[in-house]
DNA sequence: TCGTATACCTAGGTCTACTATGCACATATC
DNA sequence: GATATGTGCATAGTAGACCTAGGTATACGA
């Protein structure tokens, strides 16, 4: 992976898989890496810090499995807010694709 | 523009308007947002860093222009180091594009 | 028992983009 | 002549976001 890119991207990518279903960490890394075949590989010291300021600002909201053994796993469910603030980054990550392929010469043809 | 994205694309964008000819700081600017159609507005506070840090690294060379009068102007010509490292992160522009869209279920054809 | 996978977390470092500001010349307008 | 706008380079300080590296803990197969 280029983590040169990723910058800005990372939330984006936690609130389309977390709107399709509540989700927890170590998921989200696996089900990035596995949509992207195998291009993402999210780190742990960006992936906890960025679910915790995105449920700082109300983009998602958490809750700890209730087990009473085992492996404890904190799922996230994504908000009003989040699934609003997904869909402004999708068009502005067209927008951005389309903006850079611009000056590269390349076409954004079926990027809708 | 949404600056969330531009991380690591500045560089990117810096070096394949070099190497379409030897160009300087604000006709970089101009060119940048011209050919993205209005959507890069590339701040000063980015570029001129960027410029001397890639310079640094050897990707680009810099000269004044040999002006009796007037306006200065500190010309950029990209190196072999530098075209070299414009083609690595195309691709992996491409990629990183075609990792994003996989995630959020957009296709990314016509984008070679 | 030991290694690997799963699962969470944080501290600290680094990089990069921004705002704000300063300097300076050119040109058009009033 | 004064003023505003455009051209042109530069840095200081700020903030954000990703990483490395380390810590804690359970589950399970060899």
């Amino acid at each position: 992976m280029d983590s040169r890119f990723l910058s800005g991207s990372v939330e984006m990518l936690i609130l389309q898989i977390a709107i399709e279903g509540d989700t927890y960490g170590y998921a989200i890394t696996q089900e990035a890496q596995r949509r992207s075949g195998g291009y993402f590989a999210l780190k742990e010291g960006s992936l906890y810090p960025a679910l915790h300021r995105m449920e700082r600002r109300g983009l998602l909201e958490s809750f700890w499995e209730a087990k009473e053994t085992g492996r404890r796993r904190k799922f996230y469910r994504i908000t009003a807010e989040g699934a609003k603030s997904l869909e402004a980054q999708r068009e502005s990550w067209q927008a951005f694709v389309a903006g850079v392929n611009g000056v590269l010469g390349l076409e954004s043809r079926g990027l809708a």
